[in-house]
DNA sequence: CTATATTTGCGTAATATTAACGCAAACTAA
DNA sequence: TTAGTTTGCGTTAATATTACGCAAATATAG
């Protein structure tokens, strides 16, 4: 009896988007009965002919149309085994990142509504999803800092001032903005396009665009990618 | 139909330890019949009341008798739908090292041949153990320069030419010995203790031991432990 | 007993990196 | 015109890293 196992396998998404100076997760609202709604992260059963990241891709497309910029597993939750009320499931969770700031998301097929929350907005999701945000968050920021995943969540050409905007914010830190500049600049592996930002108030500012070519070769060299702060 | 799944859920272990001044990794020899014998990374079905991490110990402890000095998640094999060939199965890998050094281990209960194996020496295994080995090799050595876990690999009281050269062989770099000793010593979370090692020849060298208790209040106050190599 | 080989433990100088600022240029709004 | 704002480029001081030199403490060989 030793062996009998009735376990099932799902996946979920913490897919983070930053706009408006400030860090996302994107939601749905499940339908379970009719009564009964929660939010959640996007997710679901894997198939029994799918791979783990086609699932995730899948119920990503299903329950929402966003285009992701990165992606990678996250973290399998299996340790709560009544972390699901109805059968015991595992989530082997994933973490994906999004260009928010022009994108505009609608409910697809599987979902009621999907919803952009602000992280520190968050309420209380569906089984331990708020758990699964918690080690998503602490992902993001550590990867932050030792790889240019910055780049994945601004638009293709962004403002210098938007990315130290990301990083502050993200990281809850201050920063001195000429050092920062200064630090990614010598890195090499931003460029300078020869088109501006409408500003509000200010002297204009350049858009920059992350080459990942350029990046690339740099790692093959042995670069290695970091800021740290005070 | 889109909801039948029929998937096992596996957990694997790939234990780690150091001796000889070289890196090995724990193997067993599995029964599957009586013919086809492979060598295989101790692991087996999760069982349906227990946690994953129990699943993990508990087939650690049915199969090896090591005394694991850290252990976390490390990856989620299920993109190779066919990984086995009898059912779908996916496997929750495991990262844990143990103190080698001064350590017999022996078969138990379920595994006929329990082995260490040095990593340069590793056959095929079977299932994608191989892969998972590359993947903890991965993270061992990127887990070594930014946290300190080259001292559970190592006795209790160490010394630092063998600190050194753990991190020397399992980085695969060379290494200024006086600055490496500077910079750990600067952290201050070794210990010297008045034990002194029999040395077969030069200067004897004084055993030092690792501080959690001070690493963790380091940790509290900002600190982050660092090693790196040009 | 002395010389040699070996490994440890401590130090110092040159170099590179980071942190802390100053300030003019280029715009907007009043 | 003037004041307010944000950008872009510098400089300097503090800190950290790298590359070594060298004496102390042992074992061993002669």
């Amino acid at each position: 009896m030793e062996n009998f196992q009735n376990i099932r396998v799902a996946v979920d998404a913490i897919v983070f988007g930053y706009k408006n100076n400030s860090l996302y997760v994107l939601l749905i609202e499940q339908k379970f009965g009719s009564a009964d709604k929660y939010w959640a992260l996007p997710g679901g059963l894997v198939r029994q002919d799918e791979s783990l990241k086609e699932a995730v891709i899948r119920e990503l497309h299903e329950e929402t149309n966003v285009h992701l910029t990165f992606m990678e597993q996250l973290y399998t939750f299996g340790d709560d085994i009544y972390r699901d009320s109805r059968n015991r499931v595992i989530s082997v969770a994933y973490f994906a990142l999004v260009d928010a700031s022009n994108l505009e998301i609608k409910a697809d097929t599987d979902a009621d509504k999907v919803q952009w929350c602000k992280i520190n907005e968050i309420p209380t999701l569906a089984f331990d999803h708020n758990l699964i945000i918690e080690k998503g968050i602490e992902r993001l920021k550590a990867k932050l800092t030792y790889e240019p995943i910055g780049f994945d969540l601004l638009p293709q050409e962004f403002l210098f001032s938007d990315l130290e905007n990301l990083y502050c914010t993200i990281l809850e830190k201050e920063i001195d903005r000429r050092n920062f500049r200064k630090k990614i600049l010598s890195y090499g592996f931003l460029e300078q396009t020869d088109h501006f930002s409408p500003v509000k108030s200010g002297r204009p500012a350049k858009l920059f665009r992350f080459n990942k070519l350029k990046y690339n070769v740099l790692l093959d060299k042995g670069f290695h990618f970091e800021i740290k702060f005070a």
